[in-house]
RNA sequence: UGGGGUGUGGCCAAGUGGUUAAGGCACCGGUUUUUGGUAUCGGCACUCGGAGGUUCGAAUCCUCCCACCCCAGCCA
């Protein structure tokens, strides 16, 4: 017998990982003893919420970490937080949950570049003694203009040569408050006419007199960025430094830092580029998704129309459909735009195995079964999932009153409309075929029930000699759960919104409210976040904010495929 | 006109001198189906940005060219 199981198990939980270009830098190293251990950071900067962008690279930190444990595997938070003017504490645990949520676990405590400040000050000292630092009076347009421009080297900054001890004493003066904002900096002498711009003698420190989130008043002078995060990668033992492709030209500069400071430990950090994440019709600058709050066109950074992590979750979006989209999207230098396309898919493969079916009628069509017993109910069991016998069933009732969709009924239906129309036959889903006699309509001509007539001899079981092809969702009127549904949709119209206008292509119909639909009572209970299928419309969640025993509240996370939808489009 | 990167089907992406150029998404068509869902089967790059060259053999090596992205914050 050769019958092997390996393809027999759905294995949908477990994310398979592909190897990507930097995986393969770590096996060479851990081949060639270059590291023995395998330490990633995952280091936000707390200005804003975590969007589906940092989901790639917290994949990315925290996936190698995870398989890498036989290295030591790890992977830090650490919140880069070395700009007071803009970061606050609001953000910092906002980005804790989503991580936390997306299923990831840290190494050791959170950690912060602010927690660094002696040791970065530290550095700097080193620098200025070393000869490697000055303190530059230069203002900004000075600055710039001695920076020279793409094709024109720098010039050297007045101050450049000041002595050690100047030096020393100017730093130690900025940092006590003796200057304002602006009118001193601390500068790396390297070189002012490099062609690369980054490394014409860059900032490392800067007075900005404002109170931290962290630090409170203590420190009146900040490091910047390409100071602070090589040395914290240093200084926590990060051997793999995983940053966007942008940071390119900063590289040389974070391995001039390194050699130019006694390093904390035995760890020499490598900083590796790979390409940020962009999807089409969506935004993913922080500073226009705060626009979108500021201008109220959503409500928060977790409005489900947004595309932050915490925005995707109350949308009903789940962490392993998340993580699935992350591994295939893959991890390259190769910058491209990912179609959402496959993140809809992610959800709805993961969704389409884990979400129990339910039924809800979105817009309500009263239809009466004329020859159903009044005042009887009957108690169809159906399954919670066609094709998961475990996860059991719920039951519906069933009586002479129930509701239809108002789009499955068509007065003068075209052939291929499978549905229901005068005369023609239907199968509710889970119950019995009916067969619609009469249309009845108010003054104004509206459609406002159905008379129709049902084959008792059809529950759980097709009839002989005709075939009923049309299946319609329906719920009990006398039982229906009255609750409140919210339809998502793209949040803009445009492929590429990341535009100048981007508030011009927003979609008028990304969210729209229903209120009197009618779901079936098995609904009654539900918690805060569950989802399900609303079979035959798409995957819906509880609203985790909103939703109600009076008044359930379900979000559209994403809708069924459509192939009706697609006929009717191409006439 | 400086520097740093990247170019494989509509979109991601494997591929590291010898494979019929993986796979996923999207799309198109068949089958199954009490979800027009799912599942399943089939189709979808004589060609790897372009042109030369090396080689018995090139997406993979060399040369030149082209396109796109990033860098001139005391932002990250």
């Amino acid at each position: 017998m050769t019958n092997t199981t390996e393809n027999s198990t759905d294995s949908s939980s477990t994310t398979e990982r592909r190897s990507n270009f930097i995986r393969n830098i770590i096996d060479d190293d851990l081949a060639n003893g270059v590291n023995s251990e395998v330490v990633t950071r995952f280091p936000p900067e707390p200005n804003g919420f975590l969007h589906i962008g940092h989901a790639k690279s917290i994949c990315l930190n925290f996936g190698i970490a995870e398989d890498y444990a036989n290295a030591g595997g790890r992977c830090n938070m650490r919140f880069d937080d070395t700009n007071p003017a803009k970061e606050s504490s609001e953000f910092v645990s906002a980005i804790q949950n989503d991580v936390k949520w997306l299923g990831f676990k840290w190494s050791g405590e959170v950690k912060s570049s602010s927690g660094y400040f002696d040791q970065l000050h530290e550095f700097a000292v080193e620098l200025i003694n070393k000869g490697k630092a000055y303190v530059c009076s230069l203002d900004g347009d000075q600055m710039r203009e001695y920076r020279g421009t793409l094709t024109s080297p720098g010039k050297n900054s007045p101050d450049r040569e000041r002595s050690i001890e100047e030096n020393l004493d100017l730093f130690a003066r900025m940092r006590a408050g003796e200057f304002g904002d602006g009118e001193l900096s601390l500068r790396a002498k390297i070189d002012m006419s490099s062609p690369n711009i980054k490394m014409r003698d860059p900032v490392i420190y800067r007075i900005r007199k404002m109170s931290h989130h962290e630090t409170g008043d203590k420190w009146c002078i900040y490091p910047m960025y390409d100071f602070t995060q090589c040395l914290s990668d240093a200084i926590e033992g990060v051997t793999y430094s995983l940053c966007t492709m942008e940071f390119e030209d900063n590289r040389p500069l974070y391995d001039w830092v390194l050699d130019n400071v006694t390093l904390p430990g035995p760890t020499r950090p490598r900083q590796i580029e790979f390409a940020r994440l962009n999807l089409n019709y969506t935004l993913t600058s922080k500073r226009k998704l705060k626009r979108l709050i500021d201008d109220q066109v959503v409500d928060n950074w977790d409005d489900p129309r947004m595309p932050t992590i915490s925005g995707l979750r109350r949308r009903g979006y789940t962490p392993s459909a998340i993580r699935q989209f992350c591994e295939n999207v893959g991890v390259t230098k190769a910058d491209g735009v990912v179609d959402v396309a496959m993140l809809t898919h992610a959800i709805r493969a993961d969704l389409e195995e884990t979400a129990p079916r339910a039924m809800c009628v979105l817009r309500p069509l009263k239809l009466v079964i004329t020859n159903y017993p009044e005042g009887q109910v009957e108690e169809l069991a159906s399954p919670t999932h066609p094709a998961h016998e475990h996860m059991g069933v719920r039951t519906l009732p069933f009586s002479r009153e129930v509701y239809i969709e108002q789009d499955d009924f068509m007065e003068d239906a075209p052939k291929k409309f499978f549905r229901l129309a005068p005369g023609k036959e239907v199968r509710l889903r889970n119950a019995y075929i009916i067969r619609c006699d009469e249309v009845i309509k108010d003054d104004a001509g509206n459609i406002v029930e159905l008379r129709c007539t049902y084959d008792a001899d059809t529950l759980g079981k097709n009839p002989e000699g005709r075939k009923v092809k049309g299946v319609v969702h329906w719920v009990s009127a006398e039982h229906a759960l009255d609750c409140e549904v919210r339809l998502y949709d793209q949040l803009f119209l445009a492929e590429n919104p990341d535009t100048e206008d981007y508030m011009q292509h927003l979609n008028p119909e990304s969210l729209v409210v229903l209120n009197n639909c009618k779901a079936e009572p098995s609904l009654a209970h539900t918690l805060p976040e569950q989802r399900f299928q609303f079979e035959r419309l798409g995957y819906f969640c509880t609203d985790r904010y909103d939703s109600t025993a009076e008044k359930p509240v379900f979000n559209r996370t994403v809708a069924l495929r459509d192939t009706w939808a697609k006929i009717q489009k191409k006439g």
